[in-house]
RNA sequence: AAUGCAAGCCGUCUUAUCGUCCUGACGGUAACGUCAGGAAGGAAAGUCCGGGCAACAAAGAGUGCCGUACUUCCUAACAGGAAGGUCCUGACUGUAAAAGUCAGGAACAGACAGUGCCACAGAAAAUAAACUACCCCGCUGCGCUAGUCGCAGAGAGGAAAAGGUGAAAAGGUGAGGUAAGAGCUCACCGGGUUGAAAGUGAUUUCAGGCGCAUGGUAAACCUUACGGGUUGAAAGGCCAAAUAGGUCAUAUCCACGAAAGUGAUCAGCUACUCGCUGAUAGUUUACUGAUAUGAUUGGGUAGGCUGAUGGAUGCUGACGGCAACGUCAGUACUAGAUAAAUGAUAAGACUGGUUGUAAAGCAGCCAGACAGAACCCGGCUUAUAGGCUUGCAUUAUUU
């Protein structure tokens, strides 16, 4: 490990596999996010990241948002315990656009929530 | 030099750390790794026009629907662009009037094909009309200067000249003419019309004749001329797991038969499977099944590939053209993602603003726009901090 890479194969793609994740996924909000996982029998965690072009019209404000959630999962993805692998969608549910290190903490809070979901299973 | 306007151009940079996508080379069975190269815009936006491309449709004509509307040209095409014409507005020059130059604007075909509408005000708003005032005529009354008189009244006519209303009042100004008036007549202007000349054309100029009642609205219906098949890349083309199905082979079980063996073929019903019916065949009344494995196969789901990035391309030069643009030659370029890459963080530089200081300098603080390719092009429209260049105008200074 140890490696912060975030490739192709990490981005959830494909109309089925997001529809599962939606449809039987379990999901909290903790702002700013609303965070949906499901586990899968992939070998890689994989994520999507949305920003609602409802509260953000320009393409440019829902593209910095994504970079910025997609930096903050890349740089802190290891702190994922997990042995199962899961798909994980964030949902940007903010209205306003949060600077970079706001969002990390966040993320990284995120992230210990999905592991404690992981241990009482 | 400053400010304003117009046109054109640019529209932050560097380093470090960690990352994304594409291409090529090398290594590796592969996953992947290493190296090298490349990766947003002037509007990528709005999706408002036009085209390429693709599929489907299509005898021809008419009607309907939609669009366009001064002319000529440019273009693949356009509602875009260039040049020009007409009218309107403003400024300047200038004159007795005229006229010219510059800038801006125009939904700039048709209102003697038809239908409709024209509020309020006003007498009247469209085959004209008489409210006030004006004029003539006869009648009645009154007056005295006793008349071809004056005043008043009601009546019958004339008249679009004056007043007032209105966005608009039926060509304008002047003269003649008349009871008063009237294109009733004349001159000039305006209008439409005929001819000639100039121009590819819109149109212009000149000459003749026409007295010339019949408004506005087509961004009301409408008429005329010209153009338009429909749908868009989620189009279209191709490959193709899994599952179910077809066919063949093998094995096992089962059924029939004394045994050998057989467990098929064809047609009809049904969208298909199953099933049913019939015929034929296996010496034959019967039976004409099931499961598994392997091979193969049609359609095709998930998914993938293609479409799809080199083009009506940019730049430079020559030639043609007033110009838009065209022709030729040279040269340069190369995003290709797909739940959607082109980034994140930190430091510094640069530019601008502001505060401190008498000022330069320096220091602190703040800001660096609009905005993210989605098949590709040509336009239009809208957004845009700041900077640069050129031209014009104004002001100031110096020579």
């Amino acid at each position: 490990m140890g490696k912060l890479t975030f490739k192709k194969e990490e981005k959830l793609s494909g109309e089925k596999s997001i529809q599962e994740l939606f449809t039987k996924g379990s999901s909290f909000y903790l702002s700013p996010f609303k965070v949906i996982t499901l586990y899968s029998n992939s070998s890689v965690n994989r994520v999507l990241i949305s920003v609602p072009a409802r509260t953000f019209k320009k393409a440019v404000d829902r593209n910095k948002i994504k970079r910025r959630i997609r930096e903050a999962y890349r740089i802190n993805k290891e702190k994922l315990t997990s042995n199962k692998k899961l798909l994980i969608a964030y949902i940007y549910t903010a209205k306003v656009i949060l600077p970079s290190t706001v969002i990390h903490e966040k993320l990284i809070l995120t992230l210990a929530q999905i592991n404690k979901g992981n241990e009482e299973n």
